[in-house]
DNA sequence: CTGTTATAAGATATATTATAACATTCGCCC
DNA sequence: GGGCGAATGTTATAATATATCTTATAACAG
């Protein structure tokens, strides 16, 4: 089952501790929303605290039954604004092929990113990709083209799934 | 209002002869239907045809309203089967970050694409961009990530409308 | 021509995703 | 504590997409 360790591949994968991922993420957030002077509110941070429950992308409807117990007159408007807030500090990811969210692994910097999206497990990993980027800059000059968005979505099977 | 021209820039713009690039893309169409033994049936090229009345990413509901002279009981079921046939034999795109449909132009070979999509225009210029998918190709390979998806979706001012 | 099978299309209903519009409340500054 | 802008509440509806069941047609063998 197990593949043999791949040379090509750097150290061993650290076991991931997602507690303490969603509390660097979340104190980012509120060290950023300060500021910035922006107000992380109690609606706000909830949302984010949802998104980062997993590092799957999750649906604004899914969002919404999950908050209902902290905000039991929650409505889409209530997510979709939260999610708008969100997205504008920089702080969660819309991923446009599945109409989810993911929570922004590196929120403090402005960048693009490539979204590697796994059908399997679902979870979305973000990487600064430097060079891919770089590489599409010189697509886009060729092709007279100015690009604005910064996000690029693959769908396929991560590491953890494609074993 | 016209930007000199680059000299980065290879031969002037060929002026567009749409009616003779519809023509030849459904022409295309029908040989490779032919050939693949599927049916491009009248509803299925009625659909293709009204997709390549431009180069803008068209929506479905937009495509129902107009195949309705054509197809008076045209329901939306009627507009998906089609797009998902035509999606399936590679006769047009999916642009996700718009919920929308254009024409492939390259419907001949399966390959990896790169969209450029114009927020004035609404058009979607389609690249094959092989040092791109190649970067790409490498950037998985360092991530482990085994990808499916063949499409690269970016927004930004076309050559057109940018100037 | 007729029966058989597979595929396509019609029809209805409903699920999912997202926004508009307007009212109300909150938090802050003075 | 009054005014202002931001945030939230509330209701309604728009936009996108799929499920399911029925009916029709194509293709082909006998």
């Amino acid at each position: 089952m197990n593949t043999p360790a791949d040379p090509m591949l750097p150290v061993p994968e650290i076991p991931h501790n997602h507690k303490q991922c969603v509390h660097d993420a979340l104190k980012m957030a509120e060290l950023l929303c300060v500021e910035r002077g922006v107000q992380l509110t109690a609606i706000r941070h909830q949302v984010l605290e949802l998104i980062w429950e997993s590092h799957k992308a999750v649906k604004a409807y899914e969002l919404l039954d999950r908050i209902r117990p902290l905000q039991a007159a929650a409505k889409p408007a209530t997510i979709y604004r939260a999610l708008d807030f969100l997205l504008a500090q920089g702080l969660v990811h819309r991923v446009e092929s599945l109409n989810a969210f993911v929570g922004c692994s590196c929120s403090g910097h402005q960048h693009e990113q490539l979204l590697l999206i796994c059908k399997q497990c679902e979870e979305v990993e973000e990487r600064m990709a430097a060079e891919v980027m770089q590489v599409l800059a010189e697509e886009f000059r060729q092709a007279g083209f100015a690009a604005h968005s910064k996000a690029i979505e693959v769908h396929g099977l991560c590491k953890k799934c494609v074993g």
